[in-house]
DNA sequence: CTTCACACATGGTATGACCAATTTGATCAG
DNA sequence: CTGATCAAATTGGTCATACCATGTGTGAAG
């Protein structure tokens, strides 16, 4: 059981970014929203100021407008997701290519920064992902992988890094376990460029950490693609 | 004038940041905010409910605790800058760090898939750039260059990463007014880096953006030190 | 010293009212 | 008929008060 003013502002979200309510548009009075919603003004009032501040409205004396989508909070991203059964695997692809981008950017400052210590430590997360064999399970597979990020977006000590990788994640997250379930490693690759970002961590070559990265991204969307293939399907077959 | 609840706020955000309520305390009752504050207990709680979505606090019937910086939305790095006279210059650095980069992306983005038109629109914006005698004072200068990566990211019809680029950049615009008249763009290093740039996006040579983008960011880089420079110096002659 | 129950404090909600700014629509001048 | 003007209605911003359910802390009982 959510509070009042989150489901105001849920359901109100929802509209916006359904269309409901179009950019320049005017929203309902306060007043009408209490009688919609049946809430107290002080409900909808909270709700209406988690949109102003998500950029979805401008809020006055005399009304609340809807902003222009470009105006948005990087928060609306969690709603967009939810806004269908299955989230759009476009827009998935796109954050995950930030994601993966921010996890590059770490690792360059730590392979340029980072004390030594630091990078053995890495080193020792990424072994577990050098033997192409399953010695250990898809679900431990990507905890492994998850804490080597993780590894590198503390040890890269840019704040603005962190918090932007970790609002993105958090977005996501929480909506992927319809598609989560389907993803398979390809254990094999993985190992190949686990054991050439090894190399490139000991050397601290940044051309060589980049391009091992930019290569586990394709690998990665490649995974989610198969992986939202699969849950198409498992949704259709549903239906 | 703004308004009460956004001033609760404001002060707030500035304690939770400042360190005066550290991670796990627990803020004083929205009761007593009330009495110190002399605003009612709505106002108190709109600005609490803006702590809570910022990540700052975590709010529960029993009272509100302070949450971990890390669990911070990525709007908090706006208030960070602001706590020092002049924005702190190594928040700075990541900051346009990652800008940078998410603009380097859009671009990837857009030699791999926009059309032809759109290349050469770019072309276009790059054109005033690629000159190295002074036809354009440094304000037109900047405003050129700020054109060029808004048609990037436009162009890369990327969402997340036009939200995450605009919340930055929105962050950061606002607190930078003190520094940003120090700014003196290097013509002669910007027109070589705008027909390399120039000769990538005909080319649609993905390598040869990215290196040229790294060397843009670098003197973006050095641009902005030297402007810090100057504006410290400023700063203490005031002193 | 531990456990448990009870009183208290706190957040969530509700009602009603008033003010200032904005919007709206009728009115009036051209 | 068009436009400017001004007054009334609407709307968001704030305030005061009250009640409820839940979490907290304290003190009593074991």
């Amino acid at each position: 059981m959510s509070m009042k003013s989150e489901q105001v502002a849920n359901a109100l979200i929802r509209d916006v970014l359904g269309g409901r309510y179009l950019p320049g548009e005017r929203l309902p009075s306060e007043r009408d929203l209490v009688t919609r919603f049946e809430a107290n003004r002080g409900a909808v009032r909270e709700a209406m100021a988690k949109l102003a501040q998500l950029g979805l409205v401008e809020v006055q004396p005399g009304g609340a407008r809807v902003r222009e989508r470009e105006d948005a909070s990087l928060d609306i991203i969690g709603y967009l997701l939810t806004q269908t059964d299955l989230p759009d695997p476009d827009l998935v692809d796109q954050i995950l290519m930030i994601f993966n981008n921010m996890v590059s950017l770490a690792a360059t400052q730590v392979v340029k920064a980072a004390s030594d210590e630091t990078i053995n430590e890495i080193r020792t997360l990424l072994k577990p992902l050098s033997q192409a064999d399953a010695t250990i399970n898809d679900a431990n597979h990507g905890e492994a992988r998850f804490r080597l990020m993780q590894h590198f977006m503390l040890a890269s000590q840019n704040l603005p890094l962190q918090l932007v990788a970790r609002t993105l994640f958090n977005q996501v997250a929480p909506n992927m376990s319809a598609v989560g379930d389907y993803v398979t490693p390809d254990r094999e690759r993985y190992a190949v460029y686990a054991q050439q970002l090894d190399d490139a961590l000991v050397r601290r070559d940044i051309l060589a950490l980049r391009a091992t990265f930019d290569a586990f991204i394709e690998l990665n969307r490649e995974s989610m693609t198969r992986a939202f293939t699969l849950a198409q399907q498992a949704q259709r077959a549903i239906a």
